[in-house]
DNA sequence: TAGCCTAGAGAACGACCGTTCTCGGCACTA
DNA sequence: TAGTGCCGAGAACGGTCGTTCTCTAGGCTA
């Protein structure tokens, strides 16, 4: 009955969802799974989550929220809107570096259930308009044209998808030298930035 | 008995499998349900692959080879070096409004079973670098670095990826806009192409 | 025609999954 | 102390999956 306890039983369970879905998959790790790694019965995961579909809903969204807040992390550590932008590239190369880092979430729920569950394909899809739109207010403030946002996240994409894949950190890199390229090239002309 | 006719049913058992595992997803397309699409018997299923997995690596292997058919038919369009590296984002924004375009096979398979399949993530890696590794061709005869044939393969990789999850193609013209960029400044300076 | 091999249809098997139900024990109340 | 409600452990249920097995009918050879 305790309240805060539920609260504290939730952040478990979605603590080593999380870890398990990103690490394995979601369909890989089932309920029971679930429940032997996070310590809880079966009653009480039912209790908390109505469903699997809810518990990966929240997992997304918590993802979501702390994708968020290492973008604006990395942002905040720029002093131009040139630098500002090339830090969420930083921030890329940071994460890729992580011993269990595996890919974007949503790229690879999307290849997973995006075909057969639409709730969670909105939710990616909402994520990633989420941070397209990030990157464009980051664009306006240098006056450069949205199309250069959308350049700049097709390359945060790309990034994130070839490091998966080829295993290797070095696309973060790339995708940071090819997007000072783009702005440069974009802006030039402009007032320095 | 007849090897021909052994030979056709293999084609259809592998076009029905190409298109049920990439439109709904490989776990969730069943043995039967292949077998009920292409008209076989379960037991002929079982005689021509031994088992799902072997099935779902050959279906890759002739995405595989689909794709640099593609490729090359793109490429074998432009006249000169930048033309026919602009020509492979041509031909993405053709793939992407085809009305059954669901992303790229790879990075959905990678996103299945890339954690728990490591044959198949194999094949993904193989496939994505043979891929970045005609890009670097293609770069050589422009005289460019290597590093830009990482930064377009980054461009491919993350509009298939946007395009997929947005549902629009519009993200092909955006990555062709951006690799028109990086092309042309990096080499500029250099003999035009 | 009699015997044999093959192939197709589909049942069967064992495993696993998401979800619900049962049971036994514990804390708390009157 | 007798009763009552709650909780964890885990069995149970219905379904699906990959894979194998059984049975039957039909075509071939002698």
């Amino acid at each position: 009955m305790p309240a805060q306890a539920d609260e504290a039983i939730r952040e478990k369970v979605l603590a080593v969802a999380d870890r398990l879905y990103y690490s394995r998959g979601i369909q890989a790790v089932g309920m029971d799974a679930l429940r032997a790694e996070a310590g809880v019965s079966l009653k009480r995961l039912y209790q908390l989550f109505p469903s699997k579909e809810s518990l990966v809903e929240e997992v997304l969204h918590r993802r979501c929220q702390m994708w968020s807040e290492l973008v604006e992390a990395a942002v905040a550590t720029g002093e131009t809107p040139r630098a500002r932008l090339l830090a969420v590239y930083d921030m890329l190369a940071r994460w890729f570096d992580e011993d269990d880092f595996r890919g974007c979430v949503f790229i690879n729920t999307f290849g997973e259930l995006g075909a057969s569950t639409p709730r969670i394909a909105d939710l990616v899809r909402e994520h990633k308009a989420q941070f397209q739109a990030r990157l464009a207010e980051l664009i306006a403030e240098t006056g450069g044209p949205a199309s250069l946002a959308f350049q700049l996240a097709i390359l945060a994409e790309g990034a994130q998808t070839t490091a998966a894949i080829a295993g290797t950190s070095e696309a973060a890199g790339h995708a940071r030298a090819a997007a000072a390229t783009l702005i440069d090239a974009t802006l030039a002309g402009k007032a320095a930035n």
